[in-house]
This record gives C-alpha cells, structure tokens and sequence, in this order.
DNA sequence: ACTTGGCACTCGCCGTCATGGAGTGCCAGA
DNA sequence: TCTGGCACTCCATGACGGCGAGTGCCAAGT
C-alpha cells in the first residue's frame, strides 16, 4: 500500500521537476497531484525514497529533486511510452518522405528530431558491413592515382582515394573495375575479404601491385570507416537551460565532437530492440554525467542498421522524447526500405 | 603627434581588453604598456576616442571597452598578420599531408583551424560549378530507381537517386550512362546544360521520359546544391567564456545550425582575395552581433574554389587568429593541388 | 499501523546598507 | 600640450536581517 504511494510520489516528483527545475516539496506535491494525502505523509514518504537513493536535496531544507536512480526507476516502472499524435506522425511522415537521396534522409532526420525533441539529436549513417555493395568503380585521376567508389544498396557512397608508386595503364584500370564488379557485386562487405582473396590471380606481375593496393584500401575502406559518419543537429538546446543550470555545456559540447564517443554512444543501441535510455552517470562517458541520451535503432530490411537518438539533461520529458526517438526511428526504417527498394 | 599617439593607445586599450577580458583603464594603461607619458593624458586621448566611436565605457566610471569600429579600425590600421612559426607551419603540413581523401581533407582541415585557433570552424567544400567532371555513373537500384553518381576532380562525389514512372530498361540505362560520360566528362558545372541539350536525340520517344528525368536531376544537382556542404568544429569554444560574458552561445549556435547562413559567411569571402574579417554586427546575420568572422579562400588550381574561417568573440586576437587563417587556407590549397593532381 | 497537525529549526534568497577602490572629468599650473 | 591634483561617480563586495519554503520529529487521532 505505502509502497504503491511512494512510488507515486516518485513519479510525480519526477514530472514537476522536469516541468519546473526547481526542487519540488511536499506542500506543493499535494497541491498539484492529488494524493488523497497530507504534506506530512508525503514528507515521511520523501525521507523513505530518499533514504533508498531515488531523491536527493541540494540543501537541507529545500525541496527533492530525482537522482539518475530515481530518473531509472521512473523510466524502468512508472512511465509509458505516449505514443504521438497522429498528427504529429503524418507530419513526420511527410517531411522525411521529401527526402531526395540518403544524404538528405540522414540530414532531414537530424535535425526533424532535434526539433520535436527539442534536444541535440544524433543520427548514425546505416552501418556498411551489413549492406551489400551495389556497384564499384574505379576513377583514374592522375596517371599515378585512383579514385575508388563504392556504391550500397542502402544508397550510401563510399569514396577513396589511393596513390600508387608507379603509373597505371587506363586498361588496367578497366579490367580491375570489371572484375571487382563481377566479385563484389551484391556481396555484403563482410564477405568482401573472402571475395577478393583471388583477385589479382589473372594480373602480370607488374601489375600486381596496383591491384594489391586498390584491394587493400578497398577493404580497409570498408572495415575501418564503417560507421563512422554521425549527424547532429540542435546543439543549441543545450544553451537553452538557464546556464545556472548543473549542465555546463562545455564538456558536452566537447564530447559530442569526438567521433569516438558518438560512436560509444550510439553503437551499443545498435544491438538492441527497443528504445535505450542511459541516464546520467551511466552513460560511460566523461562530460556526459549530467546528460541522459536516449537512442533507437533503425532497420532496413531485416537486418539492423543502425541508431539514432537525442543528447539532453538528465531532468528531460522522458516518455515523450522516448515516443519521439521511437518513432521517428520507425519512419526512418521504413523511408530506407521504400526508397532504395530492397530488391 | 598626438593623432599618432591616439592610436596607439586604442592599439594598447585592444591588445590589454583581448589578454584580459575587463575594461581597461588609464593607470593600469601607462603600467602595461610604455607610454611615455601620465595617465592623465591618457585620458585626455581616451576622450577623444571615445568622442570617435572606437571606444566605449560600459557604465560611468568603469574602464573602456574597445567598440566594433574600434577593432576595425586596429584591424585595418594597427595590426599586422604575424606569421606562424616555422615548426606551428611544419605540424600544419604534416598533419595535413595525412589525409586519405577529400572529406578527411576537409575533416582534418576544420578540427586543425578550431584547434590552433581556440575558436569555431568552419570550411566549405570546394565549390562544384568550378571544378570539372570526371566521370558519370548511373546504378539500377531497383526496376523503377536509378542512383545518380558524379565524380569531379576534386575528388568530390555526388549523389542522387531519381525515381522513375515505369520501369526502366538495364540496357537503355547503360546506353545513358555511356553518352553522358561522353557529353560530360571535362566540362565544367556551368556547361553542362549546354552540353546535354542534345543528350535525348538518340533516344526512342518510350525511353525519352526516363531520360528527360535523369537529366533534369542531374542538373538540379548540379546547380541547386553547389556549395551547400559546411563543416564545423570546435563549437565548444564558444562556451569557453565565462557565461556571463555578452556572447550569450545560444543564438550563435542557432545560427552556425543554418547553412543559409553558414554560405553567407563564407561566400563572400571566396570572391576576395587574402583574409577578410567581419567585426560584430558588420555581420549580415542577426545572432552574430558579438561575434567575428575571419575567413579566407583557398584555391584549387588556378580558379578560386571554397573559403574556410572561425567565428569567435569579438573580443578575440585578430592578428594571431588571422594569420593561422591565412596559413590553414594556404596549406590546403596546396594539398588539394597535390593530391588531386591537376591534370 | 498509518496518517495528520503542530511546531521548532534550517538555510537559501533577497533587499538594504556601508565601505573601498578603480576610474573618470576637469582645472589650474608648468 | 602635458601633468598633478581633486572631487565625483559607481561598481563590487561583504555584512546583516527578515522572509519563506521546506524539513524532521513528535504526539495525538483514526
């Protein structure tokens, strides 16, 4: 019985923070919820909860505010994903259905996200082990360098450029291009290893080193930089709490420029379905303690991609921003299998 | 005499306001800096000066306060670029000269000027309608989608996926692709509306639709989307200064969000020669009334391609932050030269 | 066994006030 | 034209005190 209205008074502890900022006390509790209760019991309830770990005062004699406990346990129990608007989802739909190539798909997606989550928001480009290449081709542009692209069927465009250590015949060229394309065409970069263990068999000797070149930077292009590209959009949000706010955003700013940590971010929720929270100091990165990052993976196909998701403070609208990770990661799977038409 | 004298103490007043941060005044003027002569007559001049609009008081009896007119001025007439030292330019080059391709060009390039700057980035991409084209490719993507592939020398690559009425035929496709390459391959951005004119001629009146949307497409690429790609870094830098300073980050961010009016910062500067600087609201975008930004083209060969520059407080370090400017345009002009081999 | 009203206590917030000091403008004299 | 002196202006700082929101605890009520 208690327990059931602690817990409530967890979760409305938790929505009048996240409404006001301001430390939130027992009086003004009862007045805005109504528990049947007085102040004083609320009180005996908040010394429990706050005996558990779940809220905490800034100072002695002023109100609670959740800590990254108490913000899990409201995520874990005590909230449910508020599905939009229906509305707000046609609108969705029809701004990422303007897209007119992936690149405008990431870019839209970006910055539709920052802006109904009202938060910075981060989108992965679709991961490259898991698409299968389309088509390669290989540019000569000076007599000593070659341009290598490579085409996904999710629409992505990886480009390289390799430089050899002595001119190369156009011919060469030709007939490298043609038989990558016969090796290559509709595998998944994953097997590209296997497929190119033979390439350079029919090549003269002296040939042999371009062809080992251009495979090796092949598939270094395809291993090492495989997702490695991230968008983000709504930086500016982070300024938006007053800056008194325990969010100085500096170190924010200055982890969310490191590729490796957007990756750290990002690449876990990859493996998961549903949506991800990480609250706080269990995000494991330095400058993000007082951040909560909320991500979601997207498909195409069958096989998951990769994710995306938003950078806010911990005392953020966590069933809302959830339901928005969450569907926009749904519209995103379902434009990528639309647009680059799976088969 | 004293007209010399003038500014050489507006001189003093900025270079003191850009180490310091606080208002400077008379007393600690004379210590700083050997004036030969005693704060009292530094006041008469400051006087004068603020009687000119180069300086300001932020309240009676506080010290002065460089005003934008006074930067200019001290930019324009009180300061030289110091060049870098000789090992800043050797690390410069060889953290440069690492780069694999165009975007870790562009990528290298834009966290080095943040870095050596202490301020935001930016670089654009080399400019499209300049550069020429050195291969078209066209990929089936599905019976009715065909991917759009442009590859310039300046080793950048464009995409585009179009989407066809009815299906579409693999043979006429690849009888597209090749007079495309023909029509096009060397020709600039800028003739290659001319140049593909005559380009559904050959084509039976069926086919012709498909063809008329390819082009189309191709051509909206092209020109509508030239230019458009900005890169940034060192965002952080902003909030570097303690809050309370009058760059309130949030408006900035806003606006660096926009690429409207990223190209607006930076197109001017690429019909400029040498480093061009704009002193708070000489800026044409609302939100970047304190900041400035310093730009410079860099070059591709003989033709002038792209701008790079950082966006700071206006109370930054112009000459250092100039010529770092200057140095980082120079290198990469000379690194896209190498690399992508003119001819 | 909970809940509730009462009560004393804590402590941050805010406005007032006084003080000190940095800086200024102006004037008279060199 | 420069300089020293002087009165004046304000900002910053710190001390002080009252206010009020909020707490913890206890004794009484259901």
């Amino acid at each position: 019985m208690q327990e059931e209205r602690r817990l409530a008074v967890l979760r409305a502890i938790v929505q009048d923070y996240v409404a006001t900022h301001e430390p939130v006390g027992s009086k003004t509790l009862v007045e805005r919820h109504n528990l049947g209760v007085s102040p004083a019991t609320i009180r005996n309830d908040m010394a429990a909860l706050e005996e558990e770990g779940y809220i905490a005062q800034p100072h002695t004699s002023a109100g609670r505010v959740p800590t990254d406990l108490g913000y899990r346990l409201f995520v874990d129990r005590l909230s449910e994903i508020k599905p939009l608007s229906s509305p707000e989802r046609r609108a969705i739909q029809r701004f990422l259905d303007e897209a007119i190539d992936l690149d405008d798909v990431m870019a839209r997606t970006v910055r539709l996200l920052a802006q109904i989550t009202q938060q910075t928001a981060l989108v992965q480009y679709p991961s490259l082990t898991r698409s299968t290449i389309r088509h390669i081709e290989l540019v000569p542009i000076s007599s000593t360098r070659v341009m290598i692209v490579v085409i996904t069927d999710t629409g992505r465009v990886e480009q390289r450029t390799v430089e050899c250590t002595q001119p190369v015949e156009e011919s060469t060229v030709g007939d490298l291009r043609s038989r990558l394309g016969v090796a290559l065409a509709g595998r998944s970069f994953a097997e590209a290893p296997e497929a190119l263990a033979d390439i350079e068999e029919p090549f003269s000797a002296e040939d042999r080193s371009l062809v080992r070149i251009v495979v090796s930077h092949l598939l270094e292009a395809m291993t090492e930089r495989t997702d490695e590209r991230v968008m983000m959009s709504g930086t500016a949000h982070l300024a938006r709490y007053g800056q008194a706010f325990p969010l100085a955003i500096q170190p924010v700013l200055e982890a969310l420029e490191e590729q490796v940590v957007l990756m750290r971010l990002l690449g876990e929720a990859t493996t998961q379905p549903g949506v991800m929270v990480r609250i706080g100091r269990e995000n494991p990165v330095e400058g993000l303690e007082a951040t909560s990052v909320i991500t979601a993976r997207y498909a195409h196909g069958e096989q998951a991609v990769a994710s995306l998701g938003v950078v806010g403070p911990t005392h953020m609208d966590y069933p809302g921003t959830m339901a928005s990770v969450h569907a926009v990661a749904s519209y995103v799977s379902r434009i990528l299998d639309e647009q680059q038409g799976s088969r």
